[in-house]
DNA sequence: GTTAGACAGTTTCGTTAGAACTGTCCAGAG
DNA sequence: CTCTGGACAGTTCTAACGAAACTGTCTAAC
């Protein structure tokens, strides 16, 4: 059963992302996004957005989730943009870094530290644990034949690694995406 | 040229480690040590902590430096204890899981989160910095013949691993000490 | 060398009053 | 049937401001 037919999905889509796009500027420029201020610009009535989001937290975790997944959607298409192993895990954990270097609503979520007022509850565990599973699942495609141990833990230490780098870069992001990614062939064994 | 001779070295010596353990102690329990606070308890007067320690981020950086310090040697003294190198590398994990579990101020130090007050400007770089460093001197110890490329990456992701296994246990502290010992010696090509 | 006390400048604390926000309800307009 | 504007109690953030505590330094005395 979905809920509430009448409005065209595709209004209600715009809408929401209209909504998320005005918390994210806010929340990038460090005011922390209230519901007043959301409805006064957008230009709808407060009750329309608890209608859509429920309340706050249901408004801060969609942000998370629109924000989350497009960060994994970047790191996905360089994993798959490359043909050669190691290269293409030099252009994902390049692409992770610099994306998340950029975007501040991501760094905040990976690192816990904001310069971003805190609009989300949530940690860095989900978004990790989500990160590996989308590289496991790279891993399983185009290594069908790899033991799923070796798969597991190449995908988890990527992720923790990518993660450990951004907090504290050592060198140049270059440097530890191919350090990252040579740790990861070296896990699969190759 | 030592300065101040007048005192016995022994006794000094015992002054800060006390005056450092009241200060444990009261970070521990939540507060944040003052100096006349430190001078109190000790029995000694607050001059006598300035002649000492210089100002209060001196005394803050001696404690810093004797925590990570007796973290470190349990670490290696784990490490040294084990024949088998991935026994070893299990054993020094488990280690400075546990360890850091239960010593809040490693805790804080390494994750930066603190239930502890910051007595502290670190951060948690300079920390798995050193850690990596004695990590890489024990395995060229133990492995003269590895490429130092090798036994860098190793060691910086062992400390990596580490830290974020702490900061996220995705599972019992055992777990992870096998995990991330295994990553090692894959690293190292063994 | 150490101590107690004094000192100015800064940081923290505790209180208090005002404003803003949250979440919910409802009557009315399109 | 949905959106709106307004009203509502309860909570949370903000600003202010005086009191208290702390920092770092100096000095006279032991």
């Amino acid at each position: 059963m979905t809920e509430r037919r009448t409005m065209a999905r595709r209004a209600r889509d715009e809408l929401r992302d209209e909504v998320l796009d005005v918390a994210e500027d806010l929340a990038v420029a460090g005011e922390r996004p209230s519901m007043p201020e959301l409805a006064r610009r957008v230009g709808v009535s407060r009750q329309t957005l608890y209608s859509e989001f429920g309340d706050r937290d249901g408004l801060a975790a969609a942000l998370v989730l629109r924000t989350t997944g497009r960060w994994l959607d970047g790191i996905e298409a360089a994993l798959e943009g490359e043909a050669d192993l190691h290269a293409a895990w030099v252009a994902a954990v390049g692409a992770a870094l610099t994306e998340a270097a950029e975007n501040p609503l991501v760094k905040a979520l990976l690192t816990g530290y904001s310069a971003v007022p805190s609009v989300f509850g949530s940690g860095s565990g989900p978004i990790v644990d989500a990160a590996a599973a989308r590289a496991a699942g790279y891993l399983r495609r185009v290594r069908p034949g790899a033991a799923d141990a070796d798969v597991r833990l190449a995908a988890e230490t990527a992720a923790r690694l990518t993660v450990s780098h951004l907090v504290q870069p050592p060198g140049p992001a270059q440097r530890s995406a191919t350090d990252i990614a040579t740790v990861v062939l070296r896990v699969l064994g190759e």
